[in-house]
RNA sequence: GGUGGCGUGCCCGAGUGGUCCAAGGGGAUGGUUUGCAAAACCAUAUUUCGCGGGUUCGAAUCCCGCCGCCACCUCCA
């Protein structure tokens, strides 16, 4: 098997990967918290980790793969009153929907989606663990967790307690932060403080959990008290997975965690920061105040924009002003809205895979153009490989260098894929060989049908780690009408009425059909 | 202010001591192929990897300084 080499965030190091169980990997990856429709961005590590996933399957791993969906929290109250409904069906419209755009997306169905108000008296149970050990303290209905007991808080993150004791004086006059110990100790159990906040009874009295117990709940609920892999956004190493490690071990007493994998961000292209007049008129009023040197008016003004939504950076010394579009969450597009553009799961797949999962990446609509182009690419040697197995010929040539090179090639995907799931890596060695293939397609006397066949056994391999998947394009499936202008064309082309094949080609192009001739007759493809 | 990370050719993006005058993709230009296209293939783009020093026989890759960018420290993936 071959060695997998993964980054952990707990050690910062790469790390050869070693299953507790040889063979078989348990998972959790954070889910979403369902209060709207997730966007490009809530998509990354949605991709990227059932690319893992599939990438360990792929080098023979059994993996249990678990990804939750936090059901009840702040934000879906919140949500529920502003359109009138209830914490409920909030939760449950939008996680239909994250099915949809999951499924859409060519993310294979977790064995295990727990929801956490399905998970609450074992919350409960936790929580009391973790007060038998004395690592709580309750106040006013809240129970929070007391960081200062547990020795090991901030090996995830590298924080230092005392640094956040630091930071946080400010924001004394917080009253949620002004009840705690310590700024860092966070809420195992929140009281209802109001009759439309959805509650569950409790030792604690009526209340809903806190965002970070619900996570070690399920998770070791369903893998075990010390699992694999724990996956997520760059973002939850803290506060959030500081305090996973901190509750399970405590409430346990046994390592949680044995390998932590994070996602960079996605942020957005400056050109793709839409502002409406009024901003950039507002936008104009602040650059003016700012050069002038009226502090009262462009902090007002900034504020104003902050209320929209719209970060800035300002440089007082430079009195220059930048966007700052990754913290403007309304500028990343929704995922339906990405599709309602005419992209596909797979393209936005393709484009979030291009990048290694540890690096940034940014999202404009021309790079996401440029990753469809890119996977045209691919699937147009798919198409080549499938019609030449068709026409296929046993006697060309066995012995085909391509043959030699399928074996490198795979070789060379593989390793890319283990040190850290290097997708770049991986897709520039699918590239060469795709560039291989389409040179021994071309040539007069083309392999025979046994390298073909290796061929998209290579192929299949690569896309099987990537999770893409190619839908053989078949003139069966076309439209009875353009079957019939095409029947027309080839019978032209035999006449060698060429004016009336390039009249039946551009009228199949606008009704949105490619056609193209090779040296075996004409291909035909949607657009 | 603290912590972590980044800066690669026109653009995106791998590479982290020699095999790199930098994988692969997008774009551009020229060619092959084609009735013409499209697709595909081939070739090309002031030795070049933020800037300045240093270590080394040798650096995009290590060290120091500077500049710029990002994330977290606020229940944002």
């Amino acid at each position: 098997m071959t060695t997998l080499k993964v980054r952990n965030t707990l050690t910062n190091r790469l790390e050869t990967f070693e299953p507790l169980t040889p063979g078989k990997v348990r998972m959790y990856v954070c889910g979403p918290t369902v209060y709207d429709y997730f966007h490009i961005g809530n998509a990354r590590p949605f991709v990227v980790f059932d690319m893992v996933r599939r990438t360990l399957e792929t080098l023979g791993h059994d993996v249990t793969y678990v990804q939750n969906i936090t059901d009840i929290d702040d934000k879906i109250i919140e949500r529920a009153r502003e359109q009138g409904t209830d914490a409920a069906g909030v939760a449950k419209k939008y996680t239909q929907a994250y099915f949809e755009d999951l499924e859409r997306l060519g993310v294979k169905a977790a064995n295990h989606a727990p929801k956490a108000t399905e998970y609450v008296p074992q919350i409960i149970e936790m929580i009391q663990a973790l007060e038998a050990r004395g690592m709580t303290y309750t106040c006013d209905g809240d129970v929070y967790y007391r960081v200062s007991k547990f020795p090991h808080y901030g090996c995830l993150s590298g924080k230092n307690p005392d640094d956040l004791r630091a930071g946080a004086s400010q924001r004394t006059q917080d009253e949620h932060t002004a009840k705690k110990e310590h700024p860092a100790d966070f809420a195992l159990w929140k009281g209802q403080k109001a009759p439309d906040e959805p509650a569950w009874e409790s030792p604690w009295g009526p209340g809903r959990p806190g965002w970070h117990i619900e996570c070690s709940a399920m998770s070791t609920g369903l893998l075990g008290n010390t699992f694999d892999i724990h996956a997520g956004g760059e973002d939850l190493v803290f506060p959030h997975h500081e305090n996973e490690i901190a509750q399970s071990q405590a409430a346990t007493g046994e390592p949680f965690v044995r390998y932590w994998l994070h996602n960079a961000f996605l942020n957005i292209a400056k050109e793709e920061t839409p502002l409406t007049e009024e901003q950039q008129e507002v936008v104009q009023r602040l650059e003016g105040a700012l050069k002038a040197g009226e502090t009262e008016t462009w902090q007002r003004l900034r504020d104003e924009l902050n209320e929209q939504n719209v970060h800035l950076e300002i440089d007082e010394q430079a009195k220059a002003i930048s966007f700052k579009a990754s913290k403007s969450l309304k500028n990343v597009p929704k995922l339906r809205e990405v599709f309602a553009r005419g992209y596909s799961g797979q393209v936005v797949r393709f484009f979030l895979l291009r990048t290694h999962y540890r690096s940034p990446v940014t999202f404009s609509w021309s790079l996401l153009d440029e990753a469809r182009k890119s996977l045209g690419r691919w699937e147009e040697v798919r198409n080549r490989l499938h019609r030449a197995m068709e026409q296929g010929r046993s006697d060309g040539a066995h012995e085909h260098p391509l043959a030699t090179e399928l074996a490198a090639a795979r070789e060379r995907y593989r390793a890319e894929m283990a040190e850290d799931f290097n997708t770049s890596g991986a897709i520039g060695a699918a590239f060469h060989l795709i560039s291989q293939i389409n040179a021994a397609l071309n040539e007069a006397t083309p392999p025979a049908k046994s390298v073909l066949e290796a061929a998209q056994a290579a192929l299949a391999e690569m896309e099987a780690m990537l999770g893409l998947s190619f839908e053989v394009q078949a003139e069966a499936k076309l439209p009875a009408e353009v079957q019939e202008l095409l029947q027309q064309r080839a019978e032209a082309r035999k006449r060698r009425d060429f004016a009336e094949s390039d009249r039946i080609r551009d009228e199949l192009k606008v009704k949105g059909y490619i056609v193209r001739d090779t040296r075996q007759g004409q291909t035909c493809e949607p657009a």
